[in-house]
RNA sequence: GGGGUGGUGGUCCAGCAUGGUCUACGAUUCCGCGCUCGGGACGCGGAGGUCGAGGGUUCGAAUCCCUCCCACCCCA
């Protein structure tokens, strides 16, 4: 394996490190909290998004796509809702030199961009469900400390999702499908995540709950790379759409509503990474694999021949493949420079292998180096990109379920994360007024209740005021 | 919200205390040529700067003063 001592002690260095150089995002752009996504990070980019549009449209969802400014007077509709984004919120107060009669926000997120035109398309029980989702800048006025992917004042690739229903029940299964699909989605990026209930406090606002999915960086932070909310008949009620139901009866229609942002790139990155660089999963990597010739004297034309050749093999079987012609640089230097890069296999073909008629593989997640018959090319390589699809899931499984621990004790919590911050679980009476203490006494926020756990173990108690837990709750540092 | 640090070729940075010797140091990058090539090669030549912006002091400002802008870091 591959040496992860800066990745591990140095992590916010390393990260803006590899996000420069490794071409992802160049964060110097003039704007605060705004980045430029460049060629090599925006084919990353693209993967990403093109799995999980796979993955809705799968589902019955349809793209939309709603403008992008949204009246005060539409977003101020939802009173806990504005309440939370006001302080956020871009707006747009000017034409020239004349003042907007009504200013316009920039969305911070689009419910309220939805629901007057949900209540213009919705008539009927025959007209729902509506699954609806759209993938669009949004904005909002961080405060905090800006970091790339991470906390943008321009959040560039938000993917929400907005569904209709005609019952509670309906909702709700459409929450479990969200939970589906978000599961395969970070699967397919082998990321691992804990799904927990997020707190009273900290739901999405206007919501009756939120569920949320977070990962662990290499720093003990956690980072939410993903939320699903119910959001009742909240937004329906204030924005008044209603539907005829199968007995005649008017309703409010039930919503839910689910997102994911670059956030999850920004885990791809930190979760797989090493101190080479980044390492990517095979199934979003812009290139698969690189092909780097190892030119000797009287071999050069050959060597490219062959390369040349197993290019045109493997892009047949419909790889992203790359062959790394330039005559510049040394054979050494473009190996560092894709293993920056985070190309999950690398071919070389040198003069030995012309003659043997062999290849050279080299995987990124470990560096193991074999050398295979020609014959086998794709075989092999199909055979190694799903190994290491396999064991970077594997090996980010363990570094969370490592860092998760249970406390009896708030001196134990203070304890376990004294060194570096992890995920704690602890009993929890459920009673706000423990949970804001339990945030308090121990630096942590509340994570949430895991969702797939049934009950807390009989003899657990609230760490705050000792009574019997209602609830197992996890606490972190977050980002 | 509070505090701090900084802005000089594409990148990282020296110079600023004590203004002139700055036609701005160095490294890296980039371009050309040659030689190399199984883990970041080397040699020679070349390119690249409104010193964050504006104002002031001065014979003279990257350097001193004022105003502004921007970015970064730490703490709540």
């Amino acid at each position: 394996m591959v040496e992860r001592k800066r990745w591990e002690n140095n992590f916010s260095e390393w990260f803006q490190d590899v996000i420069f150089k490794a071409e992802l995002m160049d964060y110097r752009y003039p704007v605060k909290g705004c980045g430029v996504w460049l060629p090599y990070g925006f084919k990353l980019r693209s993967n990403v998004v093109s799995l999980i549009r796979k993955l809705l449209d799968e589902t019955g969802h349809e793209e939309v796509l709603f403008p992008l400014m949204i009246t005060s007077r539409m977003i101020g509709k939802e009173s806990e809702h504005v309440e939370s984004f006001e302080e956020q919120i871009f707006w747009v107060t000017h034409a020239g030199k004349r003042e907007l009669d009504e200013k316009l926000a920039l969305r911070p997120t689009s419910e309220t961009a939805i629901a007057p035109m949900l209540k213009l398309w919705i008539r009927s029980h025959a007209d729902l469900p509506k699954k609806y989702y759209q993938i669009v800048s949004v904005f909002r006025y961080e405060t905090k400390a800006t970091r790339p992917f991470i906390r943008l004042r321009e959040v560039t690739t938000f993917k929400e999702a907005h569904t209709s229903h005609e019952s509670y029940e309906d909702a709700e299964k459409q929450i479990r499908e969200a939970i589906k699909i978000y599961n395969r989605f970070f699967d397919e990026l082998c990321l691992p995540y804990l799904v927990s209930k997020r707190p009273e406090w900290d739901k999405f606002a206007g919501a009756l709950y939120s569920i949320a999915y977070d990962t662990i960086f290499p720093d003990g932070r956690v980072l939410q790379i993903g939320t699903i909310h119910n959001l009742g008949q909240n937004f329906s009620k204030a924005f008044d759409i209603t539907f005829e139901k199968r007995d005649g009866s008017r309703d409010y229609i039930w919503q839910t509503c689910y997102g994911i942002s670059e956030r999850v790139i920004a885990a791809v990155v930190a979760v797989h990474g090493d101190d080479h660089g980044l390492v990517l999963p095979p199934t979003v990597a812009p290139i698969q694999i690189v092909i780097i010739p190892i030119p000797y004297k009287e071999y050069e034309e050959k060597v490219l021949e062959k390369c040349r050749s197993v290019e045109e093999k493997l892009k047949r079987e419909g790889l992203r493949v790359k062959l790394d012609s330039r005559e510049k640089l040394t054979p050494g230097a473009k190996f560092f420079e894709w293993e920056f890069k985070g190309v999950p296999l690398r071919v070389e073909i040198g003069p030995r292998d012309y003659e043997e008629n062999t290849l050279t593989l080299v995987r990124r997640d470990t560096l193991e180096r074999v050398r295979i018959k020609d014959s086998e090319a794709v075989k092999k390589t199909f055979e190694m990109l799903s190994m290491i699809q396999e064991s970077l899931r594997r090996r980010a499984l363990k570094y969370l379920l490592d860092r998760v621990k249970r406390a009896e004790s708030v001196e134990e919590v203070v304890r376990l994360t004294s060194e570096k911050p992890l995920i704690v679980e602890v009993g929890w009476c459920g009673k706000s007024d423990c949970g804001v203490a339990l945030e308090e006494k121990t630096n942590l926020s509340v994570l949430g209740i895991p969702t797939d756990e049934a009950s807390p173990p009989e003899n657990m108690k609230c760490l705050i005021c000792g009574e019997k837990a209602k609830f197992i709750v996890r606490i972190a540092k977050t980002y």
